[in-house]
DNA sequence: TGACTACCCATGAAATACCATGATAATCCA
DNA sequence: TGGATTATCATGGTATTTCATGGGTAGTCA
């Protein structure tokens, strides 16, 4: 089953393309043809993104809910019609459409991030806040838990997103 | 099997013809000879449509009811008796019945929803009420199959599984 | 005749495939 | 180990194809 690991941002060209990660790219022509499946998500303003198993997933959702029924047809609306298959050409861009890229606030660079079986799309300021929100909610939960959890990524003091150089793998975990 | 995918829109001419979106297209002569079945929902002013698993799906639900029974019939009238088996011409563009249109409203615009193994027709603006609608109603949905769909959406913690000891989880900010 | 169907072709815009380049990361060999 | 060589990858530009849409024209059935 496809892999998605790690946290990169790309850029938006003219032409509104931008590169799948290589190591997404990889994972997602294993196992289905140049495809990847899209939707905005319903839990806030990014995307999310997936190959054959996301779909399966979202299959098998829909599968708890009688056919024909409306409760169906309101979800299926929100997982597949509001959703795309993006092709992405021999270079590994995909075009994502104008409204996605409305959707998440997206400017002129995406950030992908990836979680297993599947893998977000983000624009990457409201990535830096979500992130910047997780990490301050996981600290109210536990500081020991956030301590635990920093030392056992190898990390030290906090570093601003805009220090890293985009493109290259940035750490993948908390802030 | 033929999968539909992503909202479409296109246009009706001056002789009723539409472009079936290329994309549903090429799923439907994948496994057919250039056919959709459409019929009228009876969940609203829209048509339903697809191909073979369509159909197949159709007739496993009318299996489901004994044979020569009253309800049986009736459903089969709903879903095969309304029904109709529309070709569409090389350049992929079909005509829909005059009352099928009625039915819908549509006017000189059509809306295609893909929904994996069928895809609805809508007119644009029906369309949009009922997209605003299932925004609200599949939140409402989709927690009541908690199970399967927070996990797919990746709401809970914030830490990786490996340093959570207790079963609790904060949502991470979902309706 | 008249409505409807099944072909055919034309066209502009948009989507997609193809080619080029610079930078970075990985590999290899002395 | 360190420097050179290759391979990979993101990104920019150009050419080609696809696609939705408009129109025409003969067949067909009532």
């Amino acid at each position: 089953m496809e892999s998605f690991r790690g946290t990169f941002t790309n850029k938006i060209d003219a032409k509104g393309r931008v590169s799948v990660p290589a190591k997404f790219r990889a994972a997602l022509t294993a196992v289905s043809q140049n495809l990847v499946t899209v939707l905005p998500s319903m839990n806030g303003a990014f995307l999310e993104a997936g190959g054959p198993a996301f779909n399966a997933q979202i299959e098998a959702i829909l599968n708890q809910l009688p056919p024909f029924s409306t409760a169906r047809d309101q979800l299926s609306l929100m997982l597949v019609g509001n959703g795309i298959d993006l092709p992405f050409d021999g270079d590994g861009r995909m075009v994502l459409p104008k409204s996605f890229l409305e959707y998440a606030k997206i400017e002129d660079r995406v950030c992908f991030v990836g979680m297993i079986n599947k893998f977000q799309i983000w624009s990457p300021s409201a990535y830096e806040k979500f992130r910047a929100d997780a990490f301050e909610q996981a600290g109210k939960t536990s500081s020991v838990l956030a301590g635990a959890f920093n030392s056992m990524m190898g990390r030290g003091p906090v570093v601003p997103a805009s220090d890293r150089s985009g493109g290259d793998q940035s750490d993948g975990g908390a802030p």
